[in-house]
RNA sequence: GCAGGGGUGGCCGAGAGGUUAAUGGCACCAGACUGUAAAUCUGGCGGGCUAGGGCCCUACGUAGGUUCGAAUCCUACCCCCUGCACCA
């Protein structure tokens, strides 16, 4: 137990550290999250069939409260979901149907899951799903019992949607944030939920919910938001080179783009997200900020950072691979990879598979970047080799009119091409 | 409804009868320098064919028209913005 109560006092100065505090209701916060275990909620919705790198920051942002002894509460807004949070969003979004938002659901349960301690006990990490008790609410019930706490007014006040009254918003969605308010709500009621935490755009949200639980059940809760993630070259954070989401699901963003994602980091920010990502202490942050400084060209710190993101989501089997390709592929000569490490590269690289005949009957390379989508068309393909920015088995290619050949296979059956610095493609032959 | 302004390549934005696949900026791709970073510089950036030089097709809201020739002129239609009016 004392254990614990040290533990309670490090939360906040350990989101503090690390930059993550953004805003908060109340400075009593601070005492208060030392002296008790706090149910704390946060709410994802189903939007996608995935999480993304961008929803990280308040996943584990619960996360840290459970370590410090805090119970967490993770939300899945299969209700929410079904309406759309205006929040960040310039334009009217376009409702998903009831089976995709289901869909997500089941898939987003699971990656919740994943972060989050369900072991029986005090701490116990709980994953609810609002649509328990918000669909099927009586729509003047709810307008009775509900909307009468809420004035226009300060609805119209909110961010969310002050900033959409010139492009419009829905009534639809103008209303998202009555329902989160009634999720906290209700979470406060039943499962003595006391702080909301979530993203800076969830401010507003987040106040609403204080508001209508204190007048509802004349209990104080309290919220926290995190800063929204930046980046030095002011472009959006959570984009993969090829502008593409990077997920969390595998399926969608493998490992191996995962990991490059996070080593391609910018020097700039990757003190900042090893803070904001990574559960590394204080002292290994600073020394990797320091090997920064230093040592720039060794990039220490985006390695530990692509570690300990692809083994936090992906695990250390996937880390152990995603790596080992990263470093076949970026480490120099590919002739002398033997075939166990060519097939894990192959597992984790964007591949395609060759047929035999392409190679006995010398297929032009041009060709083959266009049919395996490494090139959009025969125009972009011979100006990439042109420019010199195609390669095979990292040798550049300077001719367009390069074809396939046996004597090119590594392993007699794997090509690797790479189209400019860092865009590895593998193709095998298929037997 | 009336008046005025406008719809151009992923975005912004020039062009106002003919060297115009269309100046410029952003974004994007590649190259050089590096460190799978940034900044900078260089090249590319509708599509197809071509070793190369080049050839061809499709494009400036939509549909027609005038011209040897149109993104540029005319007509109709659609859409956006700004005033005014109408309605309440």
């Amino acid at each position: 137990m004392l254990r614990f109560a040290s533990r309670f006092m490090n939360i906040w100065t350990e989101l503090s550290q690390r930059g993550l505090l953004y805003q908060v209701t109340d400075a009593k916060l601070e005492a208060l999250l030392t002296q008790e275990a706090f149910a704390v909620y946060c709410g994802f919705d189903p939007t996608a069939d995935s999480l993304h790198v961008g929803n990280l920051v308040p996943l584990l942002g619960l996360a840290r409260f459970q370590r410090a002894g805090h119970k967490p509460i993770a939300l899945a807004g299969g209700a929410t979901g079904l309406i759309g949070d205006p929040s960040g969003k310039k334009y009217e979004r376009q409702l998903n149907t009831r089976e995709q938002v289901a869909a997500n659901l089941a898939c987003i349960r699971k990656q919740l899951e994943k972060f989050l301690d369900f072991t029986p006990g005090r701490y116990s990490a709980k994953l609810v799903d609002n649509a328990e008790w918000l669909d099927g609410f009586n729509l003047l019930d709810f307008l009775r019992d509900i909307g009468k706490h809420f004035t226009i007014n300060e609805m119209l006040s909110r961010e969310s949607v002050s900033s959409r009254l010139d492009t419009g918003i829905s009534y639809t969605e103008f209303s998202y944030q009555l329902l989160q308010a009634y999720d906290f709500y209700y979470l406060a009621k039943n499962y003595g939920c006391k702080l909301q935490v979530g993203g800076s755009d969830q401010w507003g949200n987040i106040v609403a919910g204080i508001e209508l639980t204190r007048k509802l059940l004349q209990t104080q809760v309290y919220g926290l938001t995190f800063p929204l993630i930046t980046k030095a070259d002011g472009s959006k954070f959570g984009k993969t080179a090829e502008g593409t989401t990077c997920w969390l699901d595998p399926a969608r963003t493998s490992p191996y783009k995962f990991y490059q994602f996070f080593i391609q980091t910018d020097d700039r920010d990757v003190v900042k997200f090893l803070n904001y990502f990574t559960f590394l202490p204080q002292e290994e942050i600073v020394a990797l900020a320091e090997s920064l400084r230093l040592q720039p060209e060794k990039r220490e710190a985006q390695r530990a950072l692509a570690r300990h993101m692809t083994e936090l989501v992906h695990g250390q089997e996937e880390l152990r691979r995603a790596e080992a390709a990263s470093i076949a592929l970026f480490g120099g000569p590919l002739e002398r990879l033997d075939e166990r490490t060519l097939l894990e590269v192959f597992s984790e690289v964007p591949s395609f598979s060759l047929r035999r005949s392409w190679i006995t009957d010398g297929k032009l390379l041009v060709d083959v970047l266009v049919e395996t989508g490494i090139e959009s068309s025969k125009a972009a393909a011979r100006q990439s080799i042109q420019g010199g920015g195609i390669y095979i088995n990292n040798e550049r290619v300077c001719d367009v009119r390069e074809r396939l050949s046996e004597s090119r296979l590594l392993q007699g059956k794997y090509l690797v091409v790479r189209r400019g610095k860092r865009n590895y493609y593998l193709l095998g032959v298929a037997e």
